[in-house]
DNA sequence: AAAGGTAATGTTAACGTTTTCATAGGAGGA
DNA sequence: TCCTCCTATGAAAACGTTAACATTACCTTT
């Protein structure tokens, strides 16, 4: 192995110089740099992390915790997040992806491997692993879900705003009677989208159908037996469309139709939440709101960094990034 | 921060004796061990990696690279390859997950960074990499396509039987005039999916229709305008079931019947391969040959410890895992 | 010309482990 | 009783960096 010890002796210059060689900020002469970054490439020098870190205390690698890998849901969520922090990630770091349900040694996977940690939170149940993460001093910052602690670096998508972009759509198109199937009762997601859908329905003189109205858990196998169970109220109770606490929840609604004989969107239509890939496959391809997460993943992973090389972050001033609608096929107009 | 050292003092041991309580094989006193143990649980040391890296010369991570992350296509299949990664993962190691596309400097990211390299390869493209991880000596092992170089470590499933069995299947439903849209020219898994169909077609004294055989690349959008082709074709020529090389290519193939008015399986029917998630919950949803993505990663991962650990694998000895018919409800019975 | 400052480089001591080699103390055999 | 062997432990070096501090040499200022 060669090392840096190498390059000093055939440079004739000290192991302090070559070092400094390749920390961008050090001073060096420009001319001593590019000579001692010849010779380390030419005898194949490449920096050991482990040395690095032992002095520095660094490890250079993020952790990334998801919700769940295991559940079926939100695959392509996934690997969009990954791919925008991999966008937005400094050259030497590493990323190191979990799953939070499998952190069984925190001091194994977490305390002393990472420098900081990102979770793209989906679950109220993640709160204590996160709680954990703070308290234990390591730099952290959560997306993806709204986080009360304002102590904690959080940057959430504005589901409220969403939602109610997405019902004025309906509303634009000449529906009046309208349902829902929202997420899991409790998360704050949910409570969000439930928000914005009442906002316009109040500023649309919208009517909600009650009994059209049901708590999912933005599962698709949920999102099917609720929808069943709309189809299946009298005629006279139906509504036109269906707003669906996000896209896994409508193509599960859709299979419903299918399944009922009822045709989307000319018996019925229906909006989903998040854009993930299938929606624009399925059968109709889904009229959606679009959860912006390659951003969400970008700016968390830049303030992560920022709170790692100790700079200052506001971390007060939460971050909301605003989802877009994305018009397909699964809204009528009336 | 607390160190083996702070351990040793408090137990009244020598530096070393610690650190063989921590290391299982090593000689110490049962009872020892469980003093010190106690004690360093008592006071929260937890052993710095980048020490026992730099004198071990290990770095447990081990650097898992797929063929791309950032295409919408085969994410629950990244998914479930990274739950099963974890599964069968050593505790103290860590998975870094990478995008080959996005290795611009192999040294920084894999060279000292990494143990070992498990590649989850769905493309010719990514031989390169695979090369270059194999000529610079770090352990590897590639999942998931068939490697020809018989030195490498490599975990594929058998898409010849699996796509035999499902054109088996089809036979067995009473179809006889059959087409095909197929993966990308001259990808293996594609070639070894087109043998299979052709066994199964000389097997069964099917027919297939010339001029519904197609050549796709694995994609959505080109499965659609593939089948949009051969529903296009004059009556008398058109297939009562077409093979798609993959899900993706299905899901667009079942979307261009939606837009022709042809019902599925009413009209024509259509199988796939992989078993991706929305293949259940599809309209209609689709049959297709599950690929052993779990088994893949889990046995992989064993291999590539083993290779790290410098136990001796039969490399030569390849393992072919064997897909599994899933039927659902786009394959109808003349 | 002396004093002070600055830019560039060098010396040396950490950093927290594991490994190699050494040592102490019994047990067992002759 | 002495020697040998084995078990359990310890001392010290090594792993490859960076950081703190020291040292040049030259340049400016008075």
């Amino acid at each position: 192995m060669v090392t840096i010890k190498d390059v000093a002796r055939l440079a004739g210059v000290s192991m302090t110089t070559v070092s400094r060689a390749f920390n961008e900020k050090a001073i060096i002469k420009a001319e001593t740099r590019k000579n001692i970054l010849a010779i380390a490439d030419k005898i194949g020098y490449v920096p050991n992390f482990n040395a690095r870190g032992l002095v520095t205390k660094k490890k250079f690698i993020i952790g990334v915790f998801f919700s769940s890998l295991h559940d079926g849901t939100s695959t392509s969520f996934f690997s969009a997040a990954i791919g925008s922090l991999y966008d937005a990630l400094p050259d030497n770091y590493l990323l190191s992806i979990n799953d939070i349900k499998r952190v069984n040694s925190f001091e194994q996977l977490v305390q002393n491997r990472v420098d900081g940690v990102l979770v793209v939170s989906q679950s109220d149940d993640d709160d204590e692993f996160i709680y954990q993460v703070k308290s234990s001093g390591i730099p952290l910052v959560v997306i993806n879900r709204y986080i009360s602690d304002r102590e904690i670096c959080n940057i959430a998508s504005d589901d409220f705003a969403g939602l109610k972009d997405g019902v004025d759509y309906i509303a634009s198109r000449g529906h009046k009677r309208i349902g829902m199937i929202e997420g899991i009762a409790g998360f704050t997601s949910s409570v969000q989208r439930r928000q914005g859908f009442d906002q316009s329905v109040i500023s649309n003189n919208l009517t909600p159908v009650e009994a059209a109205i049901k708590i999912g858990d933005y599962s698709s196998k949920t999102g099917q037996e609720k929808m069943a169970e709309i189809l299946a109220l009298p005629k006279e109770q139906q509504p036109t469309c269906v707003v669906c606490g996000n896209d896994d929840t409508a193509i599960g609604a859709l299979r419903a139709c299918y399944l009922n004989g009822v045709k989307v969107p000319d018996d019925i239509s229906l909006i989903g939440f998040d854009d993930i890939f299938y929606s624009s496959v399925s059968i109709p391809s889904l009229t959606t709101i679009r959860k912006p997460i390659g951003q969400m993943a970008g700016l968390g992973i830049k303030d992560l960094i920022a709170i790692i090389n100790g700079e200052k972050v506001d971390i007060a001033n939460r971050v909301k990034i605003q989802p877009q609608l994305v018009v397909r096929e699964s809204v009528a107009k009336l």
